[in-house]
RNA sequence: GGGCGCGUAGCUCAGUGGGAGAGCACUACGUUGACAUCGUAGGGGUCGCUGGUUCAAUCCCAGCCGCGCCCA
């Protein structure tokens, strides 16, 4: 007998250990099978599982099982990156916290070795938390960005693009964390507004004495680097003044007065100073006026040796207050104003960003990119939702050079060697770099790596094909390449989803996957982003540990709208909690009535109306949830399934079935529980995607009540739609059951009839039709209308309560129990009713452009209507009368 | 400033060019041994506002109001 609550916890671990250690997650079983292949969008190493990864991973599993369960041949490669700048900071924080040590302290390579350790030790918890979650990827392949085999992806990636000029060095502006003493990428900054102020300055012009110049800065303390001033050619105010030159106050340096249509008339002075080596504008200024470039800064943000002796060494903010002082002190602040503006922070550090001047490398993106746009353009890889192209087109089509070298040990460390002269040899190996050398100097030379590593990112951007072997030739890379959706957010289409397209179509020359769902962000009550730092977060494993992992996947799949965010709540998961109890209860029942099931059996073969029409039912739920899964509408597919195992199977089946199997028709008991069972099963097959843990126990416990088993429900078949099974005639009778049955108990409801009393039911002018059908369906009518006998009549008996069921009239003779004012009410509202449904539907019919432009079909609904209503209100009216008559 | 999206029942959200839906919450009543993590019945919405297209608009179009996100 199963259990009568179904736990979760000890459930969900024991399934899964089986279905690991029998191998159901494993590639490669079906050779002649069509290959699905999904790459998990790797988790970073240091992560534990969120909201977003649990959606993610739903949606993945989903689609693994799903296909899985179609017979196809599936690979779902997880692994992890190596998350550069996050997992240094994790580990430096542990040294730091366990002997006050820094990096610097322990030196490159015991940094590097203490950071395995640590990955060995406490990294990669988040492949443990996707295990509870269910999802089914194959872990014998796992992968991590920083292995032997995608390290020498990366190398030879490198390598490839320096030497086809599509990686190259240069010195220019860096967005630089002052605190991680990084450059980083122009993703890895966000721009936050902040309430600051405008300084208004004069600077005095050169051999004119007591005329000033005025330029308006939100960084005063970056005046120290300024080589120029900018003036809008068109502002007549600074006509003048162009081509001479202003002294910068403080320095004492000569500043040309340039004109240059950066400088926007409009914003403070109309005039603005030039800081080429500080900001990304001026440096573009500075290059068209030839200015010079000089870096006030270190790394840490602080003054160098560049400025005048007394600021030296200041921080940027304390250096930004004392040259505000000394400036007012010469009489040359002008004004101050509040002002708005953005200013650019380290996503992983929360420090203003610097831009600052030094040598990195970077990858030439605008041309990798344009293969990449137009496969999209030519339909190779499709979004869903499709809109989401246009994001990618147009950061794809303004793409800049991306900044590929960060000062971090722990990462892929740059495969460039530099000869005493500065001569860059980028080899795949210290030996090849020696031997590329030795060809140069025509000797055997002393060279050193480059100190710097790649952005994970880059490593990343390989995932789809390193994870399968390249830059070997291996027979998965053979036969799952181009792997087949990608699945994730949008907030990292250009993080990585652009990235892996460039690689992909430079690397293999074909696209890494021909379709990319981009599903919602799970928001928190408020629509926010969750995340650490706001401290919003909702954590899947509490959910888990209260629901089970089922529930949390079926409310993640039944939210997965397109184009909408999700916001959770929690009374949704424990809804869909409750439908598994539904479920379970349902198993029970079943096993109870032995609808086992075991035996050969074929839907088809059935006679029973009843059994008929739930093979027509299932038939109909097979197709929606197929068609939602493949169509990427979860919420659909969730919804099909749900409601046909809450609102049809449990709601109506198997109470429609129950005289039946306790009747002493020894046929139709055969017949229905197998049909039951069937029915069952079917609902475990279709539901497994979304619920895998209490549908495959279900599924063993009744392959133990029944003769066995073939498969675990893992590895069982998806059905097809089978159109065999479609009934019309069979659906048109049981809904007319349901329909008298919800009707009675309606009108009992509403006139307050004591629930366990029995009550006859008349019928009048009933068809051939219905009398075949009340003949055939009268035990269960009684039974589930509470009715103590059904029977036609042609008087109707006066104090009874009348309502509407096609032509007949239901009847039910409650003449001392009703409440004939109560009775009255209801009639009369019906009737209102359906005398508004006639007027909505006479102004349509009397509209004279309706009947000329209408199509046919439409106007014959209305006419069908319209007819409907009336013999309906004349019914109820007919009723009503009596009533009157009666009191 | 540019782009994307959202305003439908108390809450969270589906949906459609021709008869307004779900889950939760709420109200009443609980029988017939699968299920109180449940059953039966019920109340509740001028589908953000204003115009337009159409025989017909909650749905298509435009504008407005409110809200969110991304990019500059």
């Amino acid at each position: 007998m199963l259990d009568k609550i179904y736990a979760p916890q000890e459930v969900e671990r024991r399934l899964y250990d089986q279905w690991e250690s029998a191998g159901a997650f494993k590639c490669g079983q079906r050779p002649d099978a069509e290959p699905f292949c999904i790459v998990i969008p790797p988790p970073n190493v240091t992560g534990s599982l969120h909201m977003g990864h649990a959606l993610n991973n739903t949606i993945q599993d989903i689609l693994t099982r799903f296909e899985r369960m179609r017979g196809k041949d599936v690979l779902w490669q997880p692994g992890m990156d190596h998350a550069g700048i996050a997992t240094q900071m994790v580990v430096e924080r542990q040294l730091e916290s366990e002997g006050d040590v820094r990096r610097q302290d322990l030196g490159r390579e015991e940094f590097v070795n203490r950071v395995w350790q640590w990955k060995k030790k406490s990294g990669g918890m988040i492949t443990q938390q996707l295990r509870r979650l269910g999802a089914s990827c194959d872990w014998s392949r796992e992968r991590f960005t920083m292995d032997d085999g995608l390290s020498r992806a990366v190398l030879k990636v490198f390598v490839q693009l320096y030497k086809e000029g599509l990686i190259y060095k240069d010195k220019r502006l860096v967005n630089w964390d002052p605190k991680l003493l990084t450059a980083i990428s122009d993703l890895e900054v966000e721009q936050m507004e902040v309430q600051g102020h405008l300084w208004h300055f004069k600077y005095p012009i050169e051999g004119e004495d007591g005329s000033y110049i005025i330029v308006a800065t939100t960084r005063p303390e970056t005046m120290l680097g300024d080589t120029g001033v900018a003036v809008h050619p068109d502002d007549d105010r600074y006509k003048d003044l162009v081509g001479k030159f202003a002294v910068l106050p403080l320095v004492g340096r000569r500043l040309p007065i340039v004109a240059d249509e950066y400088a926007d008339p409009e914003q403070g002075s109309g005039a603005v100073k030039i800081t080429p080596a500080h900001d990304f504008n001026d440096f573009e200024v500075g290059r068209r006026h030839d200015l010079k470039r000089i870096n006030i800064l270190d790394q840490h943000g602080h003054l160098n040796d560049d400025v005048p002796e007394s600021y030296r060494g200041l921080e940027r903010y304390e250096a930004r207050k004392r040259i505000v002082e000394d400036i007012e002190a010469l009489g040359l602040l002008h004004k101050i104003e509040d002002h708005t503006h953005t200013v650019p922070y380290g996503d992983r550090s929360h420090v203003a960003i610097e831009p600052w001047l030094t040598d990195q490398w970077y990858v030439d993106a605008k041309t990798l990119a344009g293969p990449a746009i137009e496969a999209v353009e030519n339909g190779s890889m499709t979004f869903v939702p499709k809109n989401w192209e246009r994001t990618y087109f147009e950061w794809m089509r303004n793409i800049r050079p991306w900044c590929i070298s960060r000062q971090l040990w722990w990462g892929h460390r740059i495969p460039a060697w530099y000869g005493p002269d500065g001569e860059i040899f980028v080899e795949q190996s210290e030996q090849d770099a020696h031997a590329a050398a030795q060809k140069h100097y025509g000797k055997n030379i002393e060279l050193t790596q480059d100190e710097d590593v790649l952005d994970t990112w880059f490593s990343s951007a390989l995932w789809p094909f390193s994870t399968l072997g390249w830059p070997d030739q291996t027979a998965e890379l053979k036969r799952y390449y181009k792997t087949d959706i990608l699945v994730t957010g949008f907030d990292i289409i250009f993080f990585w989803v652009a990235r892996m397209m460039m690689m992909g179509l430079h690397f293999m020359k074909e696209v890494p996957f021909h379709t990319t769902y981009i599903h919602a962000l799970v928001r928190d009550e408020k629509g926010q982003k969750m995340s650490k730092s706001k401290g919003n977060v909702i954590d899947p494993l509490d959910l888990i540990d209260k629901y089970g992992a089922d529930a949390l996947r079926f409310t993640l799949a039944a939210m997965a709208t397109q184009g909408r965010d999700i916001k959770l709540s929690e009374s949704r998961i424990e809804g869909y909690r409750n439908f598994g109890t539904k479920l379970w209860n349902a198993a029970r029942f079943c096993e109870l009535n032995e609808c086992t099931g075991g035996e050969k059996f074929d839907p088809k073969s059935v006679n029973q109306t009843v059994n008929r029409w739930i093979a027509d039912e299932i038939n109909k739920t097979v197709t929606a949830v197929t068609d939602g899964i493949t169509s990427h509408k979860y919420n659909e597919a969730a919804g099909a399934i749900y409601h046909f195992i809450w609102h049809v199977f449990c709601d109506w089946y198997l109470e429609l079935i129950k005289p039946l199997l306790n009747g002493t028709d020894e046929d139709a008991k055969r017949e229905t529980r197998a049909m039951c069972a069937w029915a069952l099963d079917r609902s475990l097959i279709l539901l497994h995607p979304f619920m895998p843990f209490m549908t495959e126990e279900l599924w063993q416990l009744f392959g133990e009540l029944g003769v066995g088993r073939d498969t675990m429900l893992i590895l069982a078949s998806w059905p097809d739609d089978d159109p065999r099974l479609e009934d019309a005639g069979a659906c048109a009778e049981m809904d007319w059951v349901i329909r008298l049955v919800s009707e009675v108990r309606s009108v009992r409801a509403e006139m307050n009839v004591p629930a366990g009393a029995k009550i006859p039911l008349l019928i009048r002018d009933p068809s051939e039709q219905t009398l075949e059908r009340l003949e055939r369906h009268k035990v269960v009518i009684e039974r589930l209308a509470r009715l103590d006998s059904v029977r036609s009549i042609t008087d109707i008996p006066s104090g009874s309560v009348q309502t509407l069921l096609d032509e007949a009239t239901l009847v039910l003779p409650l003449a001392g129990v009703i409440d004939l004012h109560k009775e009255k009410a209801r009639l009369e509202k019906a009737i209102a009713k359906m005398t508004g449904e006639i007027g909505k539907i006479d102004a349509k019919l009397s509209n004279h452009k309706f009947m000329a432009k209408a199509p046919e079909n439409v106007i014959q609904e209305q006419h069908a209507r319209k007819t409907d209503a009336q013999a309906a209100r004349s019914k109820l009216t007919n009723a009503l009368e009596r009533l009157k008559g009666a009191a």
